[in-house]
DNA sequence: CTACTGACTTGTTTCCATTCCT
DNA sequence: AGGAATGGAAACAAGTCAGTAG
């Protein structure tokens, strides 16, 4: 059903070649299509230039002084980069870390001389603030350029973006993700990361592998070196990769989230979430049948489902212990992770949750369950330590193998997008009220979208200056309320003269006065919508769940509903992802 | 079944440009 | 004009999941 797809995008894209050729090679994209779905190719033709690697370094000037225990010392440029990276980072807690500044010290004397070596041998008596002011006067300078040099870094930047930040993927231009190279520098992991302070080390031509098709014209690597492989394997998206040294595993270059290859994924990805909105009653069903199965295996599968679904829990891969941060997902999930209460205030059968998920995000909840779900929990923390596996006869292989018997194209993270697509949906109808001012609908949509964050989990750290701001706010509504009653007492003033003088110069001047007031009105409620929706998501990340788990159509679909330009909820980036939903979708469009 | 790799999506943080406010 | 606040983009880390080898 994919196939139709091409209708969507050609609007999207910028044709090249002549119209004769086109022709031609149209017909021969239809026919690729056909096969495409049986050989799992991503592309027929695919040319671009090849990535943008990081800036060579630069050495310091002399001017600016390192000390080792006291003494002025001049480092090497190998050495002096990596410390470079470290004097950057003085100001952040990363480096007041003991692990940071333990790797960053093991990594830091391998790029040392053997001289530096010898003398370097406690990080404690370094001193790299001479190095830290250096980059924060740097930085400083950055910010007093002059308007055209500032124009001409920006010209500079725009050159570069027109010709690496484009390829050519079968007849369309296509932007690319990110084009540049990672530059070295230290690690910086999420949360207790056992790699953290480590030494990223510089990626070069000789590391990079290109993917592009036989026929296009190759990218060239920079003069005097190699790629390390060139190679044309179109059952792949992406245009470029290395090995990372921190993990070993690989980086990509791939194509914006605007691009075909990006959209139709997405949009697929939705279409199964909707299929499973279809059969979810029959396997809700089917799990709590399985909470009384004879099997343990089945019993946990069963209910880690319930909690994937009901609490929008990630899958919980397995992780090599002591190379990432201690983090888990549901069936990752160890005794020490939930509690049981048998009765909790007025509740029965709550589940406290309290554990570290993705990114070292705490996920922490308490829930009351069926009584059915408690007790299987009970039995499974029979005779554990807390360090146990929950699930211990379960892992995310298990559960999708089941779930793909269960419908075609199931996997838990399917759950996801479909809680949180059908939550928005919901939410919209139960919130929205076509009587409404536009402020007022769009506040509704946020609380939607607040919903669907809160249920995923997408936190955030209130921003630092949010009293502040909210302060700020209150002031100028404080303001508003003032001008209002002003504006209402001119009002009724201008009421009076008019009465007493039934003129038309006075009969203006009340339609005047009255037009201030409403116009104040307004602005007043605007302001009090900005600061409820400000105040209701001081704690809320909204953009991970609009980016990735809330079908755009719907949101397509209730802009057009209640007259709201789709521009008040999509922002011109969010807009070129979700062109294809854009165009595809009407007012009635039901999840 | 386990271990491991590869490709791709999802996630937060940081940086930067624009807007807002004085 | 200039600085602070804000929102968006870039950067890049951290997940998911399928496939393969042993």
């Amino acid at each position: 059903i994919f196939n139709v797809r091409l209708l969507y995008f050609t609007f999207l894209n910028h044709m090249i070649g002549l119209q004769i050729r086109l022709q031609a090679q149209k017909m021969l994209l239809i026919r690729w299509e056909e096969e495409r779905s049986t050989d799992g190719s991503k592309w027929r033709f695919l040319e671009h230039k090849g990535p943008v690697f990081a800036p060579p370094y630069e050495p310091l000037p002399d001017k600016v002084k390192f000390y080792y225990d006291g003494k002025l010392m001049k480092l090497a440029a190998p050495a002096e980069e990596v410390a470079t990276f470290f004097a950057k980072m003085l100001d952040h807690e990363y480096t007041t870390k003991d692990v940071f500044r333990k790797n960053f010290f093991k990594d830091w004397r391998k790029e040392m001389t053997s001289e530096e070596k010898s003398k370097i041998t406690d990080l404690n008596k370094c001193n790299f603030a001479g190095m830290n002011e250096y980059f924060k006067a740097q930085s400083e300078a950055r910010k007093q350029m002059s308007k055209e040099e500032k124009q001409k870094i920006k010209e500079d930047n725009e050159r570069i973006l027109q010709e690496y930040g484009f390829c050519i993927m079968d007849n369309h231009k296509e932007r690319i993700g990110n084009f540049r190279i990672e530059p070295p520098g230290l690690f910086r992991g999420r949360g207790d990361h056992p790699k953290m302070g480590m030494l990223k080390r510089r990626i070069r031509p000789e590391d990079i592998i290109i993917n592009c098709s036989k026929d296009s014209k190759h990218p060239k690597p920079p003069p005097g070196t190699k790629w390390k492989e060139v190679r044309h394997d179109n059952k792949v998206t992406w245009l470029a990769s290395w090995t990372e040294n921190i993990q070993g595993s690989i980086k990509y270059i791939m194509l914006n989230p605007s691009s075909r290859i990006k959209g139709e994924k997405d949009w697929q990805k939705y279409e199964t979430a909707r299929r499973l909105k279809k059969c979810v009653d029959r396997i809700r069903n089917q799990y709590r049948e399985d909470w009384k199965s004879k099997e343990m295996r089945i019993r946990q599968r069963a209910v880690a489902l319930y909690f994937i679904d009901k609490l929008a829990l990630r899958a919980g891969n397995e992780k090599e212990e002591g190379e990432t941060a201690d983090t888990v997902g549901c069936c990752s999930l160890r005794v020490e992770h939930i509690n049981l209460y048998p009765k909790l205030d007025d509740q029965e059968y709550v589940v406290e949750f309290d554990f570290l998920g993705k990114d070292s995000i705490r996920y922490y909840n308490r829930i009351p369950v069926e009584k059915r779900v408690f007790k299987n929990l009970q039995l499974f923390l029979e005779n554990k330590q807390p360090g146990d596996d929950l699930f211990d006869r379960l892992n995310t292989s298990i559960l999708n193998k089941h779930l793909q018997e269960l419908m075609d194209g199931l996997t838990a993270k399917v759950f996801r997008t479909y809680n949180a697509s059908i939550t928005l949906q919901q939410q919209l109808k139960e919130l929205s009220c076509s009587d409404d001012s536009v402020p007022a609908k769009i506040l509704s949509y946020n609380r939607a979208n607040r919903a669907v964050a809160i249920l995923c989990n997408h936190q955030r750290a209130p921003p630092k200056t949010f009293e502040k701001s909210m302060q700020n706010l209150q002031t100028k509504i404080d303001e508003k309320q003032k001008q209002l009653s002003a504006a209402r007492k001119q009002l009724k003033a201008a009421k009076a003269e008019h009465k007493a003088s039934h003129d038309d110069k006075s009969k203006k001047a009340v339609e005047v006065k009255r037009k201030a007031v409403q116009r104040i009105e307004e602005q007043l409620m605007k302001l009090q919508v900005q600061a409820t929706d400000r105040e209701e998501n001081k704690q809320i990340a909204l953009g991970t769940s609009k980016l990735n788990y809330l079908d755009p159509r719907i949101s397509v679909a209730w802009c057009k509903k209640f007259g709201i330009p789709i521009e008040k909820i999509y922002n011109k980036t969010q807009r070129e992802k979700f062109a294809w939903a854009i165009d595809m979708a009407e007012k009635d469009f039901e999840f």
